[in-house]
DNA sequence: AGTAAATACTACTGATTTGGTCTTATTTAG
DNA sequence: CTAAATAAGACCAAATCAGTAGTATTTACT
């Protein structure tokens, strides 16, 4: 019952990538790019992690990627109407609790007399909802969308513990 | 974000347990017993599989089990009070949605400063309430307690696809 | 009391999924 | 036209998980 570690990655990226005013470029228009080498080295998020994050999320369309020279990424809409629950999903394809919910999944033998699975629907749809209580937004408005900098962290702890969570 | 496959076992061998009226001997103190060979054939889940299911869910106090020739196991408490929460951690572990909301993690390096944990935290939280509002007698309600036995499924379709899912 | 059968328990092996790294292709600034 | 910086895709290694086999224990029967 736990979250995929890339999952984990990916909504920390996506959190930091909101700070950097990434949005506010959709609405002003201006290069509000940010490379995903920077991203990566904010959020101590291993570079090459961080590229296939970043494919991943841009197939999605939860991402604005650019290639070349002076490209980057950007964030496709603003920050409160994307979701973990799309985040989440991008990364680890869709929410099912148990394989019976998948979406191509092959019918089990006792599928017409199961007990259990309409109880995990309900279980599935309430994690759901959790996840979709949560935007984007909410996750960056801590320290404020002011265009300042996260503060280097390789200057104070060189090679701290690396953990997933932002 | 999907269940382990033992998890899965482990909720549709409890449920079987409880539709052979195993709670009702824990109140009459008869011999309700239940073997893990029998409600193995019964569920379709391999005998050693659902052997070390037994001793986890045994551990956990979730199930009562004698061993010997007349041995087998029974359900330790009744049904209405027996959640999915318990039989996911009693084979899952705690349930923590990222690896900063267990028990004995060591604090990442941005613990102070992260504005992603707080609301994991709320969304782990929303996970357990949707299982615990689910118990063992909402599973097992559907065909009634009456005693009566399960059909055998190797009549029907000796060697059908197998799924965890009841 | 001894034997045998049925049971739960423990340890091991194989496989699938996951996480990480590397290489390649594309694009733009100089 | 060249070169540097970027994203995208493919490959490899590790960890966790599922499954299986074997062992120890207990009770019923002789």
């Amino acid at each position: 019952m736990r979250l995929s570690s890339l999952a984990d990655y990916a909504v920390v990226l996506m959190s930091a990538a909101a700070r950097q005013c990434g949005a506010s470029a959709v609405v002003s228009g201006g290069s509000g790019r940010q490379s995903a080498r920077k991203l990566a080295e904010e959020t101590g998020i291993p570079l090459p992690t961080a590229q296939k994050l970043v494919s991943h999320l841009a197939a999605a369309d939860l991402l604005d990627s650019t290639r070349g020279a002076g490209g980057g990424i950007r964030l496709a809409r603003p920050p409160a109407t994307i979701t973990l629950t799309q985040i989440v999903e991008a990364v680890d394809g869709p929410i099912a609790v148990t394989s019976c919910l998948e979406a191509g999944h092959t019918a089990c033998m006792l599928e017409s007399t199961c007990s259990v699975k309409p109880h995990w629907a309900v279980v599935n749809s309430a994690i759901r909802n959790a996840l979709d209580a949560v935007t984007l937004a909410d996750l960056a408005s801590a320290p404020g969308c002011s265009g300042a900098h996260i503060p280097d962290f390789e200057a104070t702890s060189p090679k701290a513990k690396m953990e997933p969570h932002l």
